[in-house]
DNA sequence: TAAATTAGCGTACAGTTGTAAGCTCAAAAG
DNA sequence: CTTTTGAGCTTACAACTGTACGCTAATTTA
């Protein structure tokens, strides 16, 4: 076995990454974490966290990250099911859906550093949930004639409204879930439709 | 005097509150505030501490409705200054973004509860925040001829777009929070017109 | 005036935290 | 084979936490 060093070191690194996206739930948020906490659920001790992290904060970012990956996996597979058919907006709600449903705690962890006590997490959140709106930006440029200045308006409005609706949508059952995700639909329909309206009479924006 | 003495408890209650309040900055959350904390600012003795509150919880829920009461302050404000002219929108949103910088803690107490920790926080602040959607449906249902089933849509769109806005413009400074005002005026007629047009085509809702 | 109530305090304790220091021992490098 | 490296450990400490207990002193009640 070559480089067995290299490779233990990467899955106690995975161990303790693991470990704080498992104590993440609605009743612990990863700035209520502690090192210690975090070291315990990883299995390791205290002190052996720092070969890893400078400290708690530098694991955060990591998260942050990580987690950020996982919503562009989203999208990509949200595209790919909105090119085999099914009404955009209603493909991409549902696939949202499904995604809260089985990363509750990623998308709990995004939520709450979102409007967290770090700026530096903050700015990372914010940076991340900002993919979604360019991505969408220019997915709308491409599909409609709207300018980019005003599909950029449009996508900001429609990713908020997803964002706020998906931290309400934790806290509720499937079925109340599903009532959500059909209010949201057509919401996102009245911004749609309403950007559309408002760039014909006002066609030089 | 009469009555001293309830009045100093009074008094050293709303120091208690005062000083929590006063805590509340970007750096700092009200789930990572320590009883002994709020105790040291409001100068008490920690212990001292409950004889006004159960536990720090309870005082947290008393910071929520506070943040609340303050909120109902600024809807009725704001329906004054539309009465005397003015858009209701630019209106609407001129006098939120000036509570927000007058009252960001507040803002930033009830931002972070609404998707804290706590489930009975996050019940309250989602009851505050509802009280806005519920206003917001009425005086729409009463101006436009649109169904209360629909204005609710609408009104929800248009609170969640404007919170989530807030969040954002906490961290900006005067300049980009106006040019954030100014996009957040655009994307909430987006919703209004779009709204509209939904109902022309679909008038059984 | 005497007795009862109570806001606030000081002391105390057990539990937690972050992290410094130094050891072990297996893998990697020479 | 010998030396170096480094991941992980144990121990240790000072700082902080929530809160139990009992006292004081002043107000309120009787």
């Amino acid at each position: 076995m070559i480089q067995t060093r290299q490779q233990q070191k990467l899955k106690t690194r995975r161990a303790i990454i693991d470990a704080a996206f498992g104590l993440l739930d609605e009743q612990h948020s990863f700035s209520s974490m502690s090192l210690r906490e975090v070291a315990r659920a990883a299995g390791i001790a205290p002190t052996s966290f720092y070969r890893h992290f400078k400290d708690i904060d530098e694991l955060g970012l990591t998260l942050v990250d990580e987690a950020g990956l996982t919503l562009r996996q989203l999208m990509r597979q949200a595209r790919v099911r909105i090119a085999s058919g099914g009404g955009v907006i209603s493909t991409s709600i549902d696939t949202f859906m499904e995604f809260i449903s089985a990363n509750s705690n990623i998308f709990r962890l995004l939520l709450r550093e979102h409007t967290g006590t770090s700026n530096a997490f903050r700015a990372a959140v914010f940076r991340e949930i900002q993919h979604f709106t360019e991505e969408l930006t220019d997915y709308t440029v491409a599909t409609t004639g709207l300018s980019k200045k005003l599909a950029n308006l449009q996508a900001e409005a429609m990713v908020k409204l997803v964002f706020s609706t998906g931290a309400e949508a934790l806290d509720l059952d499937p079925i109340q879930r599903e009532q959500l995700a059909m209010r949201l639909k057509i919401q996102l329909r009245f911004i749609t439709n309403g950007s559309l309206e408002f760039a014909k009479s006002n066609e030089s924006i």
